[in-house]
DNA sequence: GCCAACGTTGGC
DNA sequence: GCCAACGTTGGC
C-alpha cells in the first residue's frame, strides 16, 4: 500500500467537490511521470493527500483513497473535451487516469507553510522550490508526520 | 500579474 | 541526439 499526493485547483476541482461526489475519476493529468505512476505504481487501497494549488493560502485540503488501477484517461479521445489530445493513439492510449474517493476533508487545511516548516518534510517534492509534479509519492515516515498535523 | 523552474517540441 | 524556444505550473 502506498501513499500519495495529488494537487488540483480547487477552482477547477476541490476536496468539497470530491466530498459531494464521493468518487471521481482523476482526469486531464498530461504529464509523463504522472502517467508512469497511474499505470505502474498507483493500486486501490492507495492513500492520497488532496492538495489545493494555485489558492491562498495552498495546502493539504483532504485525504483520498484510490478505488481503481490505471486505466486509459477516456477525455484524451474526446473532441470536445478540453484534454483532448489528437495524437494519442487508440490501440495504445497515451494517457492514464484513476479513480479516487473521499475519504475525509481537512479543516482547517495543512498550508504549503507549515508544511516547509515541519521537520522531517524537507524531502518532499512539494515543498522544495520550482518543483510542479502533480501527482507524487509520499514516503510512510512523511505520511505519520502529517497526520499529527491534523 | 510576475516570473523562476521545468517539461516538451522541433529544427538541425 | 543536442539544445534553443516555447508553454505550463504554481508560489508569491
Amino acid at each position: 500500500m502506498a501513499y500519495w499526493l495529488m494537487k488540483s485547483e480547487p477552482d477547477c476541482y476541490s476536496i468539497d467537490d470530491l466530498q459531494r461526489d464521493g468518487t471521481n475519476m482523476w482526469e486531464g493529468c498530461r504529464n509523463y511521470t504522472v502517467r508512469n505512476f497511474f499505470r505502474d505504481r498507483f493500486k486501490p487501497g492507495d492513500l492520497a493527500l488532496f492538495y489545493h494549488s494555485s489558492v491562498n493560502p495552498p495546502g493539504i485540503a483532504g485525504i483520498m483513497e484510490i478505488v481503481s488501477l490505471g486505466y486509459p484517461d477516456p477525455t484524451q479521445f474526446d473532441p470536445s473535451s478540453e484534454y483532448f489530445d489528437s495524437k494519442s493513439p487508440n490501440e495504445t492510449p497515451r494517457w492514464i487516469t484513476v479513480d479516487v474517493k473521499f475519504v475525509s476533508k481537512i479543516e482547517p487545511l495543512i498550508s504549503l507553510q507549515k508544511l516547509k516548516e515541519t521537520v522531517g518534510l524537507e524531502a518532499m517534492n512539494v515543498v522544495q522550490r520550482g518543483q510542479r509534479l502533480s501527482v507524487m509519492p509520499v514516503s510512510e515516515p512523511e505520511w505519520k508526520i502529517i497526520e499529527s498535523l491534523m
